[in-house]
DNA sequence: TCACGATTCAAACATACGTTTCAATCAAGT
DNA sequence: ACTTGATTGAAACGTATGTTTGAATCGTGA
């Protein structure tokens, strides 16, 4: 059995993935993921070295192709004449979401991911920033066309609001159900969708001219 | 020496909160507490029965006066005829932020308070609703009342993207500033708190009609 | 001065943690 | 069938955790 077809490997990150969501990176014990995962308690430090290494692989696996699914939609922002500063906020904000829609396990990766910049420590910080850096820059620069006349740190600071809305959406999206006495239902995915996309849309737009405008 | 003005008993929230911040919840343990408290293992059980106690009691110490300001600036919005929804966006912003203005300390109060929610596990869950519960309700009849047209759950959305945006740039503002290359400056807090309560605001009144317009 | 409740202290409690060890087991290659 | 390297297993490692104990200490009112 070669390294990359691991079952037990799979099974750990699997695991891992579930019960960092459900408990948070510390309180997540290495005995709980491998008893959950059907393996041994050594496992975790065979396969990957140590348990921080375990938390590195998790993120890197769910974080990697989100991103690149970002920069994917980005893309199409930038060669499309007709396209829209929601087009570019949804291409931030809809991969997102895509991994809390149909997802019955409310317990698993979407929680782990919009929590992951508040409960990484000074440890996981230098990985966040390694895996979301290059994200940002292309992100910021397509939307310094779409807003022209803002100061860079009017756009850097939007795009922090943006990123605080869509994480906090994205992993605690089912309180707000329980505090609206149900008027939100985070399984509605379009409407939470389109609400969150405009939102931010229009924080982002008020003080900047029209794109093209020189003016 | 009674109850109510325990040195030790202060010094450990003082401890706990800034530890709590530094490290989580879960990270930072009773022994570390209470060496930086100067005070023995077992003044934590103690003073406040066990280490979950421990936790709400510094939460409550912060949350009440916070939340108790905001609801004293929204009684404000609500007697004054000439108030906008600026006004109430920002009296839900502005004492969050004001926790974070000239605060050198930077692993303390803030980021603490900023990542309540994605840090409380299960058993902190409904202290948190306990606390907030009240504060929301009263915010999104205020919000109805600025917002006609709106559906309660468009509202009850918005407002959490709200406290998204706020609880992320309170609980990590200072990581803009690393990827945005300085361009975001957290200690020009006169700056960010008018984008952030204008980005919320413009976030919010998208699709409504004028307050008092009954087209 | 004495007594009493409140507080502090060193020490130990039982349990949980991440990690390591090394023998047993397995899956292929020869 | 035998060897070899990869993987798994049970057990123990050392340390850290939250909590409890019981004696010592403190401040204060009688």
């Amino acid at each position: 059995m070669t390294r990359s077809d691991s079952t037990t490997r799979d099974g750990l990150l699997d695991a891992a993935e579930s019960l960092f969501a459900e408990h948070g990176f510390a309180s997540a014990s290495v005995r709980a993921i491998t008893e959950s995962a059907g393996a041994n308690v050594a496992a975790v430090n065979y396969h990957f070295g140590s348990k921080l290494e375990l938390i590195k692989a998790v993120l890197e696996r769910r974080v990697g192709p989100l991103n690149a699914e970002r920069l994917r939609r980005l893309d199409l922002c930038e060669t499309r004449v007709d396209a829209t500063l929601e087009d570019v906020v949804a291409a931030f904000v809809e991969p997102a979401l895509a991994m809390v829609r149909n997802e019955e396990d409310r317990t698993s990766l979407a929680r782990l991911l919009g929590n992951v910049f508040s409960q990484a420590g000074a440890e996981l910080r230098p990985v966040l920033l390694d895996l979301f850096g290059p994200l940002i820059e292309r992100f910021v620069v397509a939307l310094e066309r779409f807003l022209p006349g803002l100061a860079p740190r009017q756009i850097y600071w939007r795009f922090h609001f943006m990123v605080g809305a869509t994480s906090f959406t994205v992993g605690l999206g089912n309180i707000a159900q329980a505090y609206s006495d149900g008027a939100c239902d985070p399984s509605d995915a379009d409407h939470l969708e389109r609400e969150l996309v405009r939102f931010v849309a229009e924080g982002f737009r008020h003080g900047a001219r029209a794109p093209g405008d020189a003016s």
